[in-house]
DNA sequence: CGTCTATTTGAATGTACTCAAAAGCGGTGG
DNA sequence: CCACCGCTTTTGAGTACATTCAAATAGACG
């Protein structure tokens, strides 16, 4: 099982001891899934925090007109998950999907609580990683309210270089907050502005 | 000095004996802040975090076009602060301002060490703490890609019970995304439709 | 290949914006 | 106590950004 990519993540933040790795080791599982195969779908508990090695996962819910509304992709070296179902235990209103055949590191619920109460440390790691959660998450908000359509997307190419390539349009579209059609405009007028 | 509504707080999460409590109460601060009066401004460094005991605190920054987009109201019982600035001692790009008289405890970023290593069980709080926000914030983010202007603002008000009266328009049109001119016709649409 | 889904394009529409002007409101000084 | 000043809110008219719906085209996969 290699987690190497895993504590390289931990050991940005915490000091880990071959023990110590052993404990992690022992309590986290290493899944492969497939593309356009779900980790979470809407009512069901999640269970699981997840760490991609590789790959990419998409976080989205639909609205009450069915229309999907992507809030994260997680790609390598990223955390994902419910955060509100695994701590609170409710149903989820998110689905994650795997967007193209993707391996990541997952630990339950259930150890999580051991984790934390045999490797202190962790709960330092995870508030770091809350907090960047946050600012991020807080930033994307700014930019929705302050930025045009066309900015975000831009930004989007800055945050996830290669994604595009790799994922459907109609996705991206979801997490621009716009319609496909429109991206597709929008890609258009891009490719004139850059000639 | 009145920590009542903090340790409130504080007892949703962890159990604080009164030696404890001795040791929280001696590396805080109560603060009173006139209305209008800035906590935080652009540039400067955060070096607390706020818990607002009475009144309402308002974050916002402004765009390239010096438009302020407001990212936070925060009322009796809520934290906060710029967690980015704090945490990594960088200047703000936010401001923060009373929009009414308000009382708040602060936390010193230096005494904030202290206060982890003295009562460890606060990593826990915080950590909680920071995991409601981001959900919070997620949250926000959700509403504002699925739902329309018109919607976002009566999610407002029931977010926000009393605030309409209690401070300007042109704040909770910065905080929908949405011009105070287009919040006025909002708002004459729906007392229209409420009758 | 053929089928299914994703993307592009066109035309019409709607949501929210800008700019400018008028009305309302609150605080201050005479 | 009221008149005036400055700021906020409202209203109107014109506009821009992004949407919907429908049809055409392109890509992916068995």
């Amino acid at each position: 099982m290699d987690l190497s990519k895993v504590f390289k993540s931990l050991e940005r933040i915490i000091e880990l001891d071959e023990y110590e790795k052993d404990i992690f080791t022992s309590l986290v599982e290493i899944a492969i899934i497939k593309r356009n195969q779900y980790l979470l779908t809407e009512g069901e508990r999640c269970g699981y925090e997840y760490f991609v090695i590789n790959g990419c996962l998409r976080s989205f819910y639909r609205d009450e007109n069915a229309n999907e509304h992507t809030t994260l992709f997680a790609i390598e070296g990223w955390w994902t998950g419910n955060l509100k179902s695994f701590v609170r235990n409710t149903p989820s209103e998110f689905y994650i999907q795997a967007v193209e055949d993707t391996v990541v590191m997952r630990i339950h619920k259930k150890n999580m609580d051991e984790l934390y109460s045999k490797i202190p440390k962790l709960e330092r790691y995870f508030r770091i990683l809350l907090q960047n959660r946050l600012l991020a998450t807080q930033d994307r908000i700014s930019k929705h309210l302050s930025e045009s359509a066309l900015t975000r997307f831009s930004n989007f190419l800055m945050l996830y270089p290669t994604l595009e390539q790799r994922i459907p349009a109609k996705h991206i579209a979801s997490y621009l907050g716009i319609t496909p059609t429109y991206l597709s405009r929008l890609r258009k007028k891009n490719i004139k502005s850059a000639l």
